[in-house]
DNA sequence: CCCTGAGGCTTCGTAC
DNA sequence: GTACGAAGCCTCAGGG
């Protein structure tokens, strides 16, 4: 019975990863689709989705490149023994 | 203000759009890491994660199975209602 | 003639691939003709090509399905084999 | 009986014209195999197949656009009075 | 580093 | 004939 026990202990834990990825895909299966919703509502309204996807993604490799900038900032700070403390950056 | 007109309409639209579109992707990207999360803790319990994998698209698959029969039998029915018999054809 | 070598080479090689697809594209494309003309010829016998096209799909659908359901199988094979019993992980 | 025969023979003309167009996909198909082998043995060769694709699009693009300008041409002529005959052509 | 699988683009068929 | 929707193809990102 204690085997038992045991294997049920896991069983649940199985069972809960399972559900719970499950369930998250779920949930990122239906942001997608709101996304989808935005671009249909957009057309609707005329707008071209195939250049609004291409703006989207022109500002979120613009956003990891500036990303890139700061981090690479931060490597030379760290090289120049220049890295601010939080206190600094707050009076920026 | 009121000479902003309908160009500043416009672009808060397009703002709107794309931010909202941003917003989603980023929640979806969160959810990603999420699942990333599950998987690691799970395989800190000793699951092996490919397994895991597996079996989650495994579940997902007979789900897909299940729809397309649906399906077929959805445009089996379509393709039956619509296939003229030869006699209907001769009395053109 | 024996100066031209190893660039002359590469271009010949690039050459060679680049006409081999073009000229797969174009019979590709020259077969999707084919197609049309049994379906205009049958249209001019007093097909229906819609249903012709729908029939011709449902076949391919049942034929897809029964692979499907191979390659389902496979999987679940494949899985049970990697799935270990809990009394084998409390060995580690 | 005439009746019967009459149907056998559209029976047989509709699975004519299925099995000719299921045979055409086949061979369709399979060309596109042989262009995705093409691919992989570039690749094998060292060379990028993103970059073959674009090259080979825009090959075709450039093939299009002197296609339009042919039939433009054409069409001036046409409209000039000015349309050559065959040996005309054959004189070029 | 390869390979699978998800996402986006294109084209074709359909309905209005 | 035009605009919508679906299907196949191509690309790219993430995991093994």
């Amino acid at each position: 019975m204690a085997r038992m026990g045991h294997n049920s202990i896991a069983a649940d834990q199985l069972r809960s990863i399972v559900e719970r990825v499950e369930r998250l895909e779920e949930e990122k299966a239906g942001i997608a689709c709101d996304i989808k919703d935005v671009f249909a509502e957009a057309k609707g309204n005329g707008y071209d989705v195939k250049t609004l996807r291409m703006v989207i993604r022109l500002r979120k490799i613009s956003a990891n490149d500036r990303e890139e900038q700061d981090h690479l900032l931060d490597t030379y700070k760290q090289a120049l023994g220049m890295i601010p403390t939080f206190d600094e950056e707050e009076e920026k």
